[in-house]
DNA sequence: CCCTAGTATTCCTTGACAGGCATATGAGCG
DNA sequence: CGCTCATATGCCTGTCAAGGAATACTAGGG
């Protein structure tokens, strides 16, 4: 999902303000077909929603299946903060 | 990096405990060319380091390289953080 | 030194996308 | 209703990666 880059820009492009498909195909100069097939994929795993305006699609970010990744990633940023605090007192010691 | 399963089960298993190729060959019921392989994907991303013990080679998760991830989730976070907060002073208004 | 255990590497096959092109769908407008 | 713009879908091709089998490497043990 988050492996393909062009998913991480379109992510990354929603995050600052909604788009339609064709200013997300100006933004990323690809054909218009691969950019809705990637929205599509993002939609399917409810990264993105989308409005219809118009005759035109307007796709939203919905930032609630990242919690997921956020969740995975816990435990190993724990480690890490661990060995910070382990190191800052480490220091401590030395002072 | 992160997409495959079975580098998450990898990396899962090593955020508990140091782990010879064997162990995790048994642990994750594959051939055992097949974890070296991903091991060897691992290692170039950073993510493990091995030291050798007799014929062995043992295994440690290296946790440096999902600072990355962490920080590519920040912002994102940051956006429904805001949202709980958001929701928060405005459940604080109606009481 | 040969032999064995543990691991890495190579080769091969197979399946999964990504992306382009052509085309279908669908909403507004004359 | 036919037309056009914006988007979605199907089809096709090329690319890449995962997994297995066979093989090569390397460190200890007799």
């Amino acid at each position: 999902m988050l492996a393909e880059p062009t998913r991480r820009r379109i992510l990354d492009r929603l995050r600052r303000a909604e788009s339609s498909v064709g200013d997300l195909v100006d933004a990323l100069g690809m054909s218009q077909p691969a950019v809705s097939k990637h929205l599509k994929v993002l939609r399917e795993a409810g990264l993105v929603s989308c409005r219809t305006a118009a005759q035109q699609r307007i796709y939203r970010l919905d930032t609630g299946p990242l919690r997921a990744v956020d969740d995975w990633l816990d435990p190993y940023r724990r480690m890490w903060t661990d060995h910070l605090d382990a190191l800052e007192r480490h220091l401590d010691r030395e002072e």
